[in-house]
DNA sequence: TTCCATGTGCAACTATTGGTTGCAGAATCC
DNA sequence: GGATTCTGCAACCAATAGTTGCACATGGAA
């Protein structure tokens, strides 16, 4: 269930080189990608491919300005991304517990019984 | 400072594919790639790959039972990710919050004494 | 033991995408 | 008006996510 329209914006965020885009943009403000060429280890055509993905995942909103295009970062839409993110993460870390509170209770009842259970492997035999 | 050695955990989280995949191994416990592909919309060998890539990111670890491989999840690493993520995210928030007290200032000084700041778009004119 | 079924691993091929270079067009500054 | 500088487009290259196909190994059944 994880996987649904969100998706844009995770991949939007999961790509190092545009991590680095956004963490220009939110340290400094607004910028041209021709600015933010000049701080990235790639070339501008690279920068504006990747302002193009973070815009049309809405996390970037572009301005011109006389004869250069500023992108400011969009609060709203990086913030929902993030809480988004943390989300995914607690669901992780809540199923990862429930698997080991089973494994335990498994391990449990067949040192008591001697029963095999099996439950993990095969559910369609 | 956000691209260093972690860049690896992250792309290996980044990718959607493999967030379904680590998203069945939380939800379930250990399992073959075979059964992890019938779970999944791509094919046992795209599993497989993924599963490599996991493996090389530590975030999983193999064992071989009978015939087929298990994989598992290391909560520990992936715990670990989960926290650099949220780490990421704080550091955002931060610097957002830190540019809009920035521009704030700057229009009120503007408004104040007619100044103009223009401190944001080129720093090497 | 032999045979069959199932799971894994390897290799070749395609499509997408992140990256490059080169050039043309538009807006500003002198 | 002309030089500069910034953007946008196109062609090309490399890596990788995905596919199919086949060979190998192992466990269970006749």
């Amino acid at each position: 269930m994880t996987t649904q329209a969100g998706d844009e914006l995770w991949s939007a965020i999961g790509d190092p080189s545009r991590r680095e885009v956004i963490d220009l943009l939110t340290g400094h403000g607004p910028a041209s990608a021709s600015w933010l060429a000049g701080r990235v280890p790639f070339s501008r055509q690279a920068v504006a491919k990747h302002l193009a993905v973070l815009e049309r995942a809405g996390l970037v909103a572009r301005r011109k300005e006389g004869r250069e295009v500023l992108y400011r970062i969009d609060a709203a839409r990086l913030e929902a991304a993030t809480r988004e993110m943390a989300e995914v993460a607690a669901q992780w870390d809540r199923r990862l517990r429930a698997v080991k509170r089973l494994a335990e209770a498994a391990y449990e009842h067949q040192r008591k019984t001697g029963t095999e259970t099996g439950a993990s492997e095969r559910d369609t035999p």
